[in-house]
DNA sequence: TGCGATTAAATCGTGCGCGATTTATATAAG
DNA sequence: CTTATATAAATCGCGCACGATTTAATCGCA
């Protein structure tokens, strides 16, 4: 026992925390699209909302939500904020009009050119090889799901 | 290509994007560490303060921030109200005016007791055995720092 | 048909995270 | 010494995230 100040036992160095991993890495994705997504004007989980939308276009508030994990307290103000923009539009389903519809204006379907050469300065900015990401984003989704699971 | 809508060539579905694995990751610990933290009274980011002043107490917030990759401009806010909860104590150097020490008071030293019993259900929540974790968290670890190192 | 229960978004308040700037202190160079 | 430069923290503004609540529309069922 030579630590510096106490007693360490059981609570493990910040540094070694799982959880504190994937925290930084989501920070560290972030300092890195950064300057990628300005030159579209658009901030990471509107970014995620376009690529979703260019899959598919149309999709209700809830889809959206589902698809990336997100409630609507989180997604409508980021939608005005598209809608703003001029990048989507937002609409009440006739058939169910507790449902909004977003869909890609021109210009939202315009911004789809850049999205590969953003994905390529990522992958090379992750330093690592192919293969090795999707190993990893197969591990780390399956972290997810669990504590979702668990959280549930 | 039987795409739905439109032609995919290049833009990866969201969820197989590992900077999106890692986004939602980091909502799902945050979803699991939320019902355990609030018996505490603190945020997950102020949790790992209080983590980082256990293993080392009396830091300045350029040292935190550097343990926690954060800025000032996080932290600041983020210490005033631990300091208003009485789990810290903030106080300029006499040494060097410009740096402020962080010190934990008796009662942030007490909640060290129970941090254990938190990690214990968060390594359950993972659902992962303990080896795996540890070869994740080194992965996700290199991941970062590469990131960061091309995000400079 | 009517009315309680359910569902979908939106609203509100709080706490991050960070870019840009400001304030205050310390250090270095002439 | 004094002035320029560098460093540390704080301040300000904006955009997430999310818990809790509200509003509005639809569904279920007698």
């Amino acid at each position: 026992m030579n630590d510096t100040q106490t007693d360490n036992a059981g609570v493990l160095p910040i540094a070694d925390m799982i959880c504190f991993s994937v925290y930084s890495a989501g920070h560290a994705f972030n300092r890195v699209y950064k300057p990628l997504l300005d030159r579209l004007g658009v901030t990471y989980p509107q970014y995620l909302v376009l690529i979703s939308l260019w899959d598919r276009d149309d999709q209700t508030v809830g889809a959206l939500g589902k698809a990336l994990m997100l409630e609507s307290n989180t997604l409508t103000p980021l939608l005005k904020r598209l809608e703003g923009m001029g990048l989507v539009s937002r609409a009440r389903d006739p058939q169910d009009e507790r449902q909004v519809r977003v869909k890609l204006t021109e210009a939202g379907r315009a911004l789809r050119g850049e999205a590969d050469s953003i994905t390529m300065c990522i992958l090379e900015a992750t330093g690592l090889p192919i293969e090795e990401l999707r190993d990893l984003q197969t591990k780390i989704v399956r972290l997810r799901d669990h504590l979702n699971r668990a959280a549930a």
